[in-house]
This record gives structure tokens, C-alpha cells and sequence, in this order.
DNA sequence: CGACAACTTGACGGGCGTCAACCGGAGTGG
DNA sequence: CCACTCCGGTTGACGCCCGTCAAGTTGTCG
């Protein structure tokens, strides 16, 4: 067995790929012989901007991403936040184009990977790919989900949900238990997630406090009351697929 | 050049998939060898339900069909629509669990290729792989630009935002012209996909027939203003990615 | 011609948006 | 050490977009 170099800035995206499913060491030997440029940014900075041309894909060692979009006429909507070990624009491996924003929620660090050294290996190691492939279909199982959240829970369950799925991605990420988080948002932008307004997040932030199923200090949540909050969001995480597949083997 | 043979099943799909790129003859060659099973289906029949561990994927070559998820408290939202061409879970592929439901809108045919021979040919031929990995992700695009849409849109232009997706949709599948096409959804249906209720819906379709924007017959739409519609929607197609990507060359 | 699903219309109500004022903590500078 | 500023959080009053309810109407298929 290969063994790991727990000082490459890759490794931590490697644990992640292969949560479902074990890469062979010739492929574990490949990605992590990616060339990489590591970068330190501030909360705020942007990592992709829409209509860019990225000739890199961006991973993120540390510090807290958002995606979002806008409307024509200016509304914002963030459409995913992003932890340790998230792969930020994937897509830029095979669409030209970013359609979305990508930008700091925290300071933080992330590598680049240069585009064409990262299909090179995709081409040549099929498990590799596949492991990639993956992740970007949680991704879009996550914006299902989102879809669903946005349209059809009230203000109040939809909060819940939110904060169902950063614990759950908080623990599952490593970084701790996921009823004891971080929430680096403002009620802004913690709107902007949710469809609504700043004003009616501070309301009904309360009115779970209230119910005493969140504590909040400053930019920290505490869940009291795990089960409840789940209740409420209608939360189940099957949606974020990280059980192993135990897939069909060829 | 290898002769495509415009009577396999899977021609459709090999047309979409070259749309960003030229496959090799090879990649031809084991693409349109995948065994298949044509299925003739039934409006409302499932292709995917929820939890299922299907064993393949399935193809549309005909008719419509929609993905949906539905809440805790059975609250339905419909994710995505497809049309013909589309794979409609290419992620059980990879993913082990359905975590949503796939159903016909219309009567149709599709054809179903095992997952087996199917993860087989994407390890052999990276070529293959990465072509319908390009789907997914645009797949993702797509669930994006409608978490933004039922986030941040009102019911006018959100609708509108649909039509707009619908049309350039039917336009590129090589069905007609973006301003006629076939719109085989109850106003319930319309409802569920954009997170209003049908009431709202019906009130909302005939304000953009008001403005000249849309005319209704049955189930077809005609777009007399589809500049008007576009503005209303804040439409604009990039998103969808249809542009060829003359994407980086390793 | 009866049955059923889908569409349509009106009256009414509520969840959430809007507007605006105020508070409180952190950083800054005199 | 204390004013000043600024950003984010909090609160209240008010209103609108869209949901709810319920009663028709239309169209389709047996």
C-alpha cells in the first residue's frame, strides 16, 4: 500500500474521493503528483467570476466558499456553501465557460490545479475520473435538494434544513460533531441561501431559538435538540450520499 | 469516419453527447455496442423511484419526462424536465440509491442499458466518460439556474424563466423552433415545478398572454414576443451550455 | 350523457417583504 | 480612553404577493 503524504495539500481532497471506494495506489500515486499552487485568501476575495475562463480548478484546504447567481435585475442567490476538502469548480475541467460566482466566505487557503494536467490524468486513470465524477453528482444532488428547499418548505423548515446539512457536512468533513458547528454567515447572506429576506431570517432564528432547538453565539450554532431540528427541516441526509456505494463492481 | 447506424437506439443520445466534442470511432463503436432494452412507457409510469437500486440507466427517445423530490409533509417539487435524448439517471451509474423519483409526463419509449456494461465501456474508453460526465455537470447547471429561479424570481417572471429553458430545450433537441413547442404539463405540474400553486399559475399564464408574450392552445405554446418573454424572464442561455466548448486540448 | 380531470374565477387571509428606526460590538483615530 | 464610524443584528408597523378555499366551467372520454 502507498504510503500517504499527509503534508500534500491534495491529500485532503483524496480522502474525500475515495470515501466511496478505495483508489488503487497507481491512481492515488497520479492525483496526487498533480502540480499544485497553493494560495492563501482573504473572506470576500472571488475564486471564480462568471463568464471567466479558468485554466485551473480550485480546491479548498480551508476556510468556508459560497456559489451564487444572479438575477437580471440583481437579486443574489447563493446556490451551495463549500468546507475543507470541496473541490470549487470541478466544471471548469470540461465547460469552458463558469456560469456562477465563486467567493470566500472566510479567509481561508486553497491550491490550483492547472486544467490540463488535471484531463491528462482523468484520461489516463478511469478511477480517478470516476471518483470526480462522483462528487460532482452529490454536488447536483445537493442542488436538488435545494430546489426542493427553496420552493416548497416555509421560511421556518427551511432555515432548519439548512442548518440540518451544514452539521451533517461539519461532521462528515471532519471538523467536528454536527450539532456543534460554525456559521460564518450573516443573516444576508443566510437569506440569500434561502430565498428570503435578512429581516425574516432574524425572526425566525429567533423563534427556533425559542423552541429551543439552536443556540446561537456569534457565529457559532450549537443544536440542543438534534432530532427536533431534523423534525422540523423534514431532514433526511440520504440525499448527500456519503455511506459507501458498495457500488456495482465491473 | 465510422457509418453511424441512425437505427440504434442510442444514435440520439451519441448526437447529444458529440455535441461538445468528437468522439473517436472507437468511442463510437463501444458506445453504440452497449446492449440495450427498448421499453415502450405510459404517461405517469415511473422510471426511477425513490430508495430504488435500478441496475441500469435509462434513456428517453420519446415523449416528455420529469424529476421530482418531495418533502417530509408531501409537499411535491419537480426538479427538472427531459426531453428526447436525455439520459435520465446517468447518476446511478455511480450512485447507488435513487434519492428522487422519475416519471413520464407523456407516453414515450426509452431504452434501458445495464450499469455493468455500462461503467465497463466508461473505464475503458475515457473519451466516453468524460462526455457524459460534461452531461452531468450541465445537468447541475441547470438544477442551479432554477434553485436562483424559485429563490429569487416572482411567480411572473419565474414562469416565464421556465418557457424560456423549455423552448431553447425543444429548439436544440432538434424538435422545432424555440417560440412552438409542446408544453405537456397540467397548470399543477407547472405549479410543482417552480414552487407556486396552480391557482397562481393559471392567474399568472393568462397576465402573459395579456402582455402579448405567450399564446396557450392545448398544450402547445407559441411565443410571439420572445425577446418580450426573455426580458420578462431575465433569460439568458448560458447556463445550458449549449455552444460547442472547444475546450482545452491535452 | 354522465363522470372526471383540468382549468377558471372570486373572496379572503396570511406569510413574508418592505421600510425605517434603533442597538451593539469591533475597529479606528484623535 | 473616549468619540466616531460602520456593519450587522433587532424590532415594529404596514402592505402585498401569493396561498387557500370553494364554486363554477370546460373539455374529454367512456
Amino acid at each position: 500500500m502507498l504510503m500517504l503524504q499527509d503534508n500534500s495539500p491534495l491529500y485532503t481532497a483524496l480522502r474525500k474521493l475515495e470515501r466511496h471506494g478505495r483508489l488503487s495506489d497507481d491512481d492515488r500515486r497520479a492525483f496526487l503528483a498533480l502540480p499544485v499552487t497553493e494560495e492563501r485568501v482573504r473572506a470576500g476575495d472571488h475564486v471564480v467570476r462568471q463568464g471567466d475562463q479558468p485554466q485551473d480548478c480550485a480546491l479548498l484546504l480551508s476556510g468556508f466558499a459560497f456559489r451564487h447567481k444572479m438575477t437580471a435585475d440583481g437579486e443574489r442567490q447563493i446556490v451551495s456553501f463549500h468546507l475543507r476538502g470541496d473541490m470549487l469548480d470541478l466544471q471548469q475541467l470540461l465547460l469552458r465557460r463558469a456560469d456562477h460566482n465563486v467567493q470566500m466566505l472566510t479567509d481561508g487557503q486553497l491550491c490550483r490545479i492547472p486544467v490540463i494536467a488535471f484531463r491528462k490524468v482523468c484520461r489516463e486513470r478511469a478511477a480517478v475520473a470516476e471518483a470526480l465524477w462522483l462528487d460532482s453528482l452529490i454536488d447536483a444532488s445537493i442542488f436538488r435538494e435545494w430546489v426542493l428547499n427553496v420552493g416548497r418548505r416555509d421560511a421556518r423548515s427551511r432555515i432548519a434544513h439548512l442548518l440540518c446539512e451544514l452539521g451533517t457536512r461539519w461532521e462528515s468533513a471532519g471538523l467536528g460533531p454536527a450539532d456543534h458547528f460554525e456559521l460564518p454567515l450573516t443573516q444576508e447572506q443566510l437569506a440569500d441561501a434561502t430565498g428570503l429576506t435578512s429581516v425574516h431570517v432574524n425572526r425566525v432564528l429567533q423563534s427556533l431559538g425559542v423552541l429551543g432547538l439552536i443556540d446561537r453565539e456569534r457565529r457559532l450554532i450549537k443544536v440542543p435538540d438534534w432530532a427536533g431540528l431534523q423534525r422540523v427541516a423534514g431532514f433526511t441526509a440520504d440525499y448527500l450520499h456519503q455511506e459507501p456505494q458498495e457500488s456495482v463492481r465491473t
